[in-house]
DNA sequence: AGAATATACTTGATATGTCAAGTAATAGTG
DNA sequence: CACTATTACTTGACATATCAAGTATATTCT
């Protein structure tokens, strides 16, 4: 065959682990608080841990701007999370977990801790190195546009 | 620290590649043939090599069922496929490739395979097959829904 | 200060992801 | 053959992804 079928590369491997392991942690997570998303609990906890804005907590979990905004509004209208604007520069948004959305976090931190052990699980340390690296250098790879070659 | 944020974990390093992956692949794929996404690209290739129902290329791409039948219904009306009902198996869809879609699968081909290229550029083959196993070992654990322990 | 840029975020449009419920056809069972 | 279960796919509702265009505020430059 002279074109492999793209879903025999190991990019595939990648969407697929990926896809399998959101899949596992919201089934674990929404046995506990039904209704929250994967995205606004992980973003929950970096709001507990810092006052990112919302551009560098989008960053931080490689997010869109535009999906960062959406989630956000939702996590806000389901009363996670309070918005207020920057006294020092108007353009930034300083969000703040409300007394429902730390009850969740308490609720929620052990299984998304429980989550990653459940995924790594025999998977060494030096393994998550290895996958570590090789995941750093495709992305990198991705990254520089200019492919002449 | 007492909780690593998430973001720390190898887990979110996968998240990062596939996006930086997607990225790329979209943005090149986009300079040849604008307004087609690289899932329905690779939906037209893998029609191409064979003629899969819906339900098992949705399998072979780790799609699920009910977008597959959106991301079909919209290359219908791109006029990339045609949909007809199986004669033995009434439940089945046939999917075949209009004119225009091998006109684009010929455009795209070299594209998809350069955009591969490029995301592995520099990775072994020894850091291919790490990689494989390391991925297949996570989707595994993910895939034990079971996590008593 | 005024103009040009840059930053932080928003909104619209369209595509896909995901769960739950539903439909139609087929297969299996008594 | 009637009944039940299964399969293949669809639809609705809601969340997120992505690009493009837009708004408001800050910063930089002249």
């Amino acid at each position: 065959m002279s074109f492999n079928t793209p879903t025999k590369t190991v990019l595939y491997s990648i969407e697929e682990t990926i896809k399998a392991y959101r899949k596992l942690s919201q089934y674990n997570i929404s046995s506990i608080v039904p209704k929250i998303t994967i995205d606004q609990a992980l973003i929950l906890i970096i709001i507990s841990h810092s006052d990112n804005t919302q551009t560098e907590i989008a960053n931080l979990i490689f997010k869109d701007y535009a999906s960062m905004t959406r989630i956000i509004n939702l996590m806000i209208s389901k009363d996670y999370l309070t918005k207020t604007l920057d006294k020092i520069d108007k353009r930034k948004a300083k969000l703040k977990i409300t007394e429902n959305g730390k009850i969740i976090i308490e609720k929620l931190t052990p299984m998304i801790k429980l989550n990653r052990e459940t995924a790594l699980k025999n998977i060494s340390y030096k393994e998550q190195e290895q996958l570590f690296k090789i995941l750093k250098k495709i992305t990198q790879n991705c990254k520089t546009i200019d492919n002449e070659n």
